[in-house]
DNA sequence: GTCTATAACGAGATAGAC
DNA sequence: GTCTATCTCGTTATAGAC
């Protein structure tokens, strides 16, 4: 009879997982410039051909990193929509997913490619590009006003606050900055801590 | 009788700031870690070991880098104090050089180094988070209001401001966020323009 | 002050064995 | 799928002639 196919270790991923994994770390630390094929091998303990094997160029890492990031941000998005009602409690949950990038000591995946812009492949720079534009169209989809703008503040201001936080790794600095911002925004109660 | 000493011709400038010149648009444009002594050589016509002599490693290329910068741009902060009057007039006038280097296809110098924070060399750490904390403290100085927490977001946004609408290569989006930030810290007149 | 030449290292990438 | 070995190029930096 035939061997049952049984599902594998919920933690072991397979190892394009964990090559981004490691890979998407380095990069929100570091930037993807200042991150080699050497750093993620030795902390997984290949060799730099076994990177290869699974990214072909690191361009295609790059693109393989940002497509994971964006799906991840933008389920988020999607739950904080299912889940939570009004624009209030619906922004702080929005903050909330900056606050933890933060509270890793890393920035927003496409905040600091956005910095290494100008160096990107051009697959990446659209996918930077792209991750933003989404940003924007959701929050002016739960913003029950009509500005536009209030949604490019929100995202300027958060990547802002997140970069410059985490070079003063002071993260009470990011969160006064976004009560701030959401009680700019929406105008009713303070922050309820 | 001995010769008079003239003053050199005002645009031909001397080794050591041609070469800031170029490193420092360059650094604004790609960051420091994507800039080579080979990238600034060419533009001058030198050699590299001709850098080495005025700059004697990268690290202190990105001292004198920031030295300079800040020094011109805290200048700009005192004139500004010096010649207008009034909350709104200063913080257009502040956000007027966030623009103006918007408008050159840069970033913020600090702002760029600030992603780029993790991998940069201690001093020049230092150097990044003073200029933050001395725009912070210009910024509390001049705004009418105690909240401390205004200055850090002003800062904040507009670096974030900065940094997306370059990659969206829309300056326009910069001015539109611009003024929301700056109309809801002073509640007054909206934009004369 | 600027040059030629070169050292010493790390990067991304590939060939081919296992 | 992962390895050893290697290639090619770019990087910062230095020695020493001019």
């Amino acid at each position: 009879m035939s061997s049952v196919t049984v599902a594998p270790p919920a933690v072991v991923r397979d190892t394009a997982s964990q090559i981004l994994d490691v890979a998407e770390r380095l990069v929100q630390s570091r930037g993807f410039n200042d991150v080699s094929y050497a750093d993620i091998a030795v902390e997984l303990g290949v060799t730099k051909p076994s990177l290869h094997y699974h990214f072909r160029s690191k361009a295609a890492l790059g693109d393989a990193l940002i497509a994971r990031y964006s799906a991840r941000f933008f389920e988020q998005l999607d739950r904080i929509e299912a889940d939570v009602v009004g624009v209030r409690a619906r922004l702080d949950a929005y903050v909330g997913i900056y606050a933890a990038v933060l509270a890793a000591g890393r920035m927003c995946l496409c905040g600091i490619l956005a910095a290494e812009y100008q160096t990107l492949p051009e697959k990446m720079r659209s996918a930077v590009l792209d991750f933003f534009d989404r940003n924007e169209a959701w929050l002016e989809r739960i913003l029950d006003e009509s500005s536009r703008d209030t949604a490019k503040l929100i995202i300027d201001t958060l990547e802002g606050a997140v970069m410059i936080a985490r070079a003063q790794n002071d993260s009470d600095r990011f969160d006064r900055v976004a009560e701030r911002l959401v009680s700019s925004v929406v105008p009713g109660v303070a922050d309820p801590r």
